[in-house]
This record gives C-alpha cells, sequence and structure tokens, in this order.
DNA sequence: GTAATTGCTAAACCTAACTTTAGGTCAAGG
DNA sequence: CCTTGACCTAAAGTTAGGTTTAGCAATTAC
C-alpha cells in the first residue's frame, strides 16, 4: 500500500536503457541528484528521466559530460523545469550543432580540393592550416564523433 | 661535411607539429618504421613526413590510430607512395566524412522537430529512436543507445 | 520468515591516445 | 675535452566515460 515515492535506480536503468553504474556516475558528476530514502536507498524524480534523456541526446551530438553538466546547470533549480527551459537549451544545441557540421563542410571541401592534387604537403595542403583551432577544445585526445570508416 | 642521412625525430617534429613523445607512439602502434643510426637514434625518411600528415588529417576525420594503420599498410610497401595512392586513400575519407555529415545533419532536423514539443520524452521524441546505430564500436557507453534493452 | 533481488560504497580496472618521469646515452659546439 | 642539448628506454600517469568487483545492507517475493 506504501506510495512508493520516486523511482528507485533499477527503475530509471529499465527507463533509459542506461546501465545502472552509469546513472551512479552520472550523479557523481553532478548531472542528476537523486535523494535517499529512509534505507539509504536512491530515488529519483520523473523529472530526473527528461534529465538523463538530455544526457542522452547531448552525448550523441559530441558534447562531454562537463559540457552538458553546463548545459543542465542553467536550469531552474527548485522547480521542474517546463517545456520552455527544455525549449531554450535546445536551441543552444542548434548552435552548436551547426557549428559542428560547418567545420566537417569545410574539412570535405578541403578535402576535395586536395583529391584532385593528392599532395597531403605540409607546406601547401590547405588540410592542415587553421582548420579548427576555435572549435574543438580538450586537451589530450581529440575525439571527434565516432563513425564507422567504411573505408 | 657528413651529409645528414634521414630526419632526426626532433626535426620531423618541428616540420609536423607533433610532439617527439607522439611521433615515438606512433612507430610503437607501427604507423611509421624508422631505421637507426649507428648510435641507435630514428633516423626518418622524407616520405615519413607525408606519413604522418595522413594521420593528423585521418584523426580529424575521426578516424582511430587502427583504422589510420589499415589504410597506410595498403600503401604499396618497397616505395615510396605515389600521388596515386593518397589519391586513393583520399577518396575513401571523402565517403566517411560525407557519411559523417549525413548523420550530424540528420540529428539537427531531428532537434529542430524537438525544439518545437520541447519533449525530450522517451517514449516519444524521435532523437531517441534509430539514429544511426551505424557505429557503435569504440571506447565509452557500450550499452548506451547499444545493444539489449532486454536487460 | 526467509530467500532472492536489488541497492550501497569504494576502489580497481578498461580503452584511446598520448605525456611525463627517471635514469642514462649520443652528438655538436667552443 | 667538456658541456649542453637532443635522444634513448621502460614504466607510470592522464583524461573521459564508464564497468567490474568485493563485501554488505535493504527490499521484495513467496
Amino acid at each position: 500500500m506504501a506510495v512508493i515515492e520516486g523511482l528507485s535506480i533499477g527503475a530509471l536503468a529499465k527507463r533509459t536503457g542506461l546501465a545502472v553504474s552509469a546513472i551512479r556516475y552520472y550523479e557523481a558528476q553532478g548531472l542528476i541528484a537523486p535523494w535517499r530514502n529512509a534505507g539509504g536507498q536512491r530515488r529519483f524524480d520523473r523529472a530526473d528521466l527528461r534529465r538523463l534523456s538530455f544526457v542522452m541526446i547531448a552525448q550523441q551530438f559530441g558534447f562531454t559530460l562537463p559540457q552538458i553538466k553546463a548545459e543542465l546547470d542553467r536550469l531552474p533549480g527548485g522547480r521542474t523545469p517546463t517545456k520552455a527551459d527544455w525549449t531554450r537549451i535546445s536551441e543552444g544545441f542548434r548552435a552548436a550543432l551547426d557549428a559542428r557540421i560547418a567545420t566537417l563542410n569545410r574539412l570535405r571541401d578541403n578535402l576535395d580540393g586536395c583529391i584532385g592534387c593528392g599532395c597531403l604537403s605540409l607546406e601547401a595542403c590547405a588540410l592542415y592550416n587553421p582548420i579548427d583551432q576555435a572549435g574543438e577544445k580538450g586537451p589530450g585526445p581529440r575525439y571527434l564523433m565516432g563513425d564507422e570508416p567504411a573505408a
């Protein structure tokens, strides 16, 4: 008869398709903030489903978890985010995504130029130079988004 | 007046902009194969400049080092690669890049649809479903959007 | 009431692509 | 000849985004 307050981590995992361990990891990174029940177990709001949805989509867009957290932190604290809140955030995505697409298009156009010459020479090849210094930060390994190469 | 045979690793680093440690790492991964001088130091061919150029560009395209190695291994052994060799490889790039751009465009179009509704709901949102499961390999979230919701 | 789930934490492990460190060796200039 | 800077190796460290393991506690099912 007890009304279940909030979802358990397992339920959330089932609903989102995420692994339980991933959800705990996201909590550790500050992306979600469940409360605890009397026994110390995590309980989640239904709104957390949407937060996790946001995380999953943003990852597909190539955002890092800190970047995603930054967006989520802009959601109003203290109340359930409204449709307008999510819409505002989606528009930020849209801009970032457009920039990413533009970069790739530029890369491709340069490549088209290079296919003709076959040069790949450091001095002359347009692919080396200011390809995207501004576009992607991140120290160490720079992953772009992972696609299968087909080649 | 000794004619310098081959480039030192430092010279190669300067010419490519790579770190010396990165070049040694690439050698360990089989991407380049310098020879050694009498004192045991690495000496590189001028053609290695182009190989490294290839590596750097391919990385910008999002290829992993093993994938890049696979391409390089298809270069004819025993002779300096020709323009035609590089051109053939560039065309493979072109295809992979086109695929990636198409994916992002599709993602963006879905997002545009979602901006209107603000939903981000697991049941309804078009962004969840079969976005592009072509490339599920690689590090990171295996479970994410990956295989079995069966669990 | 008890067994089977499910959940908890902390810490270790994983991959990719490197960098850093420690402890030596080689080469070029004065 | 001697010093300085470039090079060498092997091993450990780094970052991102998690997963796995070990050892227990809380819930749920029967």
